[in-house]
DNA sequence: TCCAAAAAATGAACTTGATTCATCTATACT
DNA sequence: AGTATAGATGAATCAAGTTCATTTTTTGGA
């Protein structure tokens, strides 16, 4: 019985399966969904049809997989880019951008794996689930770090802004599609984020001045600047100045 | 050959094709996309399986027609709930609801027809597309009203409106099907117009005191002071001070 | 190096659901 | 009533996903 090697064992399955995965994505990709059949699929892998389930229970699931690596990627690119900046309007974009690129891409694939769940109680069970909430959470954060800097208006659930955000970037960025083949992708989020930035962003709703407002904003400030300074390390801190908006 | 008798043979024929459509949506309704297989659409309506052929090109197309009927009828409801109000917010508020409330509905139906083509060049070929344009429209004019009342910013594009609008409320609908399944619809979409209609509606842009760029000064003053205070020791600040975040 | 057991891979057979078509039935007009 | 035509039927065909008996590859030990 071997025992030893089995971290090489497992390492080639799992090598293997990111062969597969790999494949749907692409297949889904340059073919379409349509031709995205599982004979397909096997032989962009290099596999005989029947070894696709080995490995993947049924189409349904392998596609949840394909999905699901896809969030894994952009939840990490989505946390970098929130870590590389410090102000809420440019981790916004960022987001955006990242999201609607992204998408724009995979859409087919996502269509295909989600259709069947997205409005039903089982698709919490799933992995892609999981990864979803994970992905948003990193949203949740820029706009609760917004809020307690009373840049982003405290009277609306995050849930709903997360709502707004992601279903106005998804019917934007297929209607993008529909409209234009290469379309000004920084410009188009731009404009859309003008609208949602405008719905979200605090501001002084007459043109005078609000004590308590600025006091709570200046005390987000400060919150913001200690956790760089507990931070410690070389904080290379953003500094985005100037007259940019607008 | 029959001429005078064609006016009763095709209402016969028009008849039976609105009573597949129907069957159609409720299969969808209560059985579920899994089970809406033909067979299922035919028992339903009382007819053999072939038989849906002789009135539909493929499922394909039978789904098509069957959600650009729930689109006529959305744009006849919409167009009578703008006629019933002048104001702008309650325009949008009925709008609102009655998207997200009918859209909840027939989700399963909407999502199994539209896959396949959405962001797809050969969409805009379909009579779907065609009906989904007039029933936007609505929302359009409704814009475009409010625009040249002053009401509305003239700085953004309709079409982003429009996807802010429909994308945010349709992926508000989704996840708020999947929270709970007695959601309180009239706060819910309430929410979401809020965060929209503070996007859009046009106000007075504070001509005093620019809050945020005055922060935005305040942290680069506060950005130098946090480097001298690294120069010398890990500042040990905190400053929660009164007043709630709320 | 070779061997037997275990793991992995294969593709033909099976299943399910959409679609077609040869056949049957109902209707309209003479 | 008789015939032509429209309408309906469901068994047969087709396509794609899934299973499984068989073959090939890999592994650890003699």
């Amino acid at each position: 019985m071997p025992e030893a090697a089995s971290k090489t064992r497992r390492e080639k399955v799992e090598e293997k399966e990111r062969a597969i995965l790999a494949a749907t994505r692409a297949v889904f990709r340059d073919k379409g969904p349509e031709d995205a059949k599982i004979t397909a699929i096997a032989q962009a892998a290099n596999l005989a049809e029947g070894t696709v389930y080995l490995y993947f229970k049924n189409k349904q699931a392998l596609l949840m997989a394909a999905v699901s690596e896809f969030y894994a990627e952009l939840t990490q690119d989505a946390e970098a880019a929130v870590r590389a900046a410090h102000e809420t309007k440019v981790r916004l974009t960022a987001l955006a951008q990242l999201h609607f690129s992204r998408v724009l891409d995979e859409w087919p694939l996502i269509a295909e794996a989600m259709g069947p769940y997205l409005p039903s109680r089982e698709y919490r069970e799933t992995e892609a689930y999981a990864l979803n909430r994970r992905y948003v959470a990193v949203f949740d954060g820029v706009i609760r770090d917004g809020i307690s800097r009373g840049e982003i208006r405290a009277d609306v659930s995050v849930a709903v802004m997360r709502d707004a955000f992601y279903g106005g970037l998804e019917h934007f960025a297929r209607s993008a599609r529909l409209r234009d083949s290469q379309p000004d992708t920084k410009a188009e989020v731009a404009q859309f984020l003008t609208v949602f930035t405008a719905g979200i962003m605090d501001r002084p709703s007459a043109g005078v001045l609000d004590g308590a407002r600025v006091i709570r904003r200046l005390q987000g400030v400060i919150t913001d600047i200690e956790d760089q300074l507990r931070a410690g390390q070389q904080g290379d801190v953003d500094m985005q100045d100037g007259e940019g908006t607008q």
